[in-house]
DNA sequence: GTCATCATGTAAGCCGTTACATGATTGC
DNA sequence: GCAATCATGTAACGGCTTACATGATGAC
């Protein structure tokens, strides 16, 4: 999951470890991030197995500054020229080529937990259209599993044989999970109608948010779609 | 998560590995369920620690044969006297007083996971009517708190300087985050509601359960409510 | 007699956590 | 100059996963 959510922040822009952590605490929710210990650790195996590579501070733009600092504080740092002083304790990453076939690849990944899904969706804009709706549905087939495995122990059972009967608090835990999967089955549906209805309309009109004035067109460039990585064995599809 | 959920499926009864495995999958989803080895090396663990012990077989009621086979199966195993035989290969494992001790600890613990908590719900009969709601008082104030960070980024805030405008799936996960959070508060609160009911007209009069049938007194001796550890430092509060 | 299932375990490896160590920068 | 925060790392440890090995039992 992290190596997923690194490589996915850095499709963005060059980021530094600190500022990855912080993005990385927004996106899955302070009590799931990750620690420095483990953060560092998995900077270095991206590094090492080339998905990522050390950049120059001033080879991306001034934005990053970490946080909460307002701009004139980045625009006070970029006014001065800044030799080699305050980068040195920095380690700033940025993709490469073959990070983004790698992202593509956890991007696709069948075997992913729920919470690995919710990071996979956070960056699947830089799926195919084909490639991502393939996710929603394969997700879709998977709750749809789930839920049925719910029904068929209907809590409130005839008292057959053996079987216990459970107690109250056992009923909700079964009863919450089986509603918590109805309502992520109907937001995976939302997002699978949108899904189809973008496609229809090809890429040439822009979007039709059901709700929220957000419009989805990508400034190019940064935001392409990666292309699959063209593997002999089967491109993911 | 293992520990406490095994520790709690031992409070209904003793039962062997491979049976606590099935039970466990039920209760957290297949999904979610623990593989043979990590339920046997925690199983070690647990014995070594002394929460609990192997015993005999024929100590306990012949229902738990594993799994489907219907009553009639039990029926003619338990005819014949079996001796020495068929109780080689399995290991039934019960929980011992200190165990029990163990379990309210787990089931108080306020630094559950989402999955822990779950199991936590699920048990929670072992605990007493006042700890019972703090355990839920308490994950109620951390999902308000999480629930407040999800409405300070706002999705659509409007572009504020450096600030990126998350493109429409990362957009989704957050709001459905938001969603499943508020769901999981109405729930929370049905159950603290229940209890505080359930508190006013004491132990006396049977449940009133808001909605089916299944009444909530137990037998009884196994679902009695497990005695706060009196450790010098604190109770379980 | 053979296959599926029940049943228990071990070993290697990954990944994550906590705790510790260190040092730069900035605000006051 | 001091404290807070930014920033990067290491070390010890634990626990879970996958894969492997083994054997009993029961159905057909």
């Amino acid at each position: 999951m992290l190596e997923l959510a690194l490589l996915g922040l850095l499709t963005d822009q060059p980021l530094h470890g600190y500022e990855m952590k912080k993005q990385l605490s927004e996106l899955v929710g302070a009590r799931a991030a990750v620690s420095f210990g483990s953060l560092y650790p998995a900077l270095g195996r991206l590094e090492k197995a080339g998905y990522v590579r050390t950049v120059d501070e001033a080879d991306r733009p001034a934005l990053p500054m970490t946080g909460s600092l307002g701009a004139e504080v980045a625009a006070l740092r970029a006014r001065r020229p800044v030799a080699s002083r305050s980068r040195r304790t920095r380690k700033v990453y940025a993709i490469s080529s073959a990070g983004e076939q790698r992202l593509y690849e956890l991007l696709s990944d069948a075997t992913a937990d729920d919470r690995t899904f919710a990071v996979q969706v956070a960056f699947c804009r830089h799926l195919s259209p084909a490639a991502r709706l393939e996710l929603f549905e394969r997700r879709r087939t998977e709750l749809e599993a789930r839920l049925a495995l719910h029904v068929e122990q209907p809590a409130t059972a005839p008292a057959d044989g053996p079987e216990r009967r459970r107690d109250r608090y056992r009923n909700a835990v079964g009863e919450r999970e089986a509603h918590a999967l109805r309502a992520e089955l109907a937001w995976l549906d939302h997002l699978i109608d949108d899904e189809q209805q973008l496609g229809e309309s090809s890429a040439v009109t822009p979007p039709l948010t059901p709700a929220g004035p957000a419009p989805a067109v990508p400034p190019a460039g940064t935001d392409a779609v990666l292309t699959p990585t063209p593997v002999p064995g089967g491109s993911p599809r």
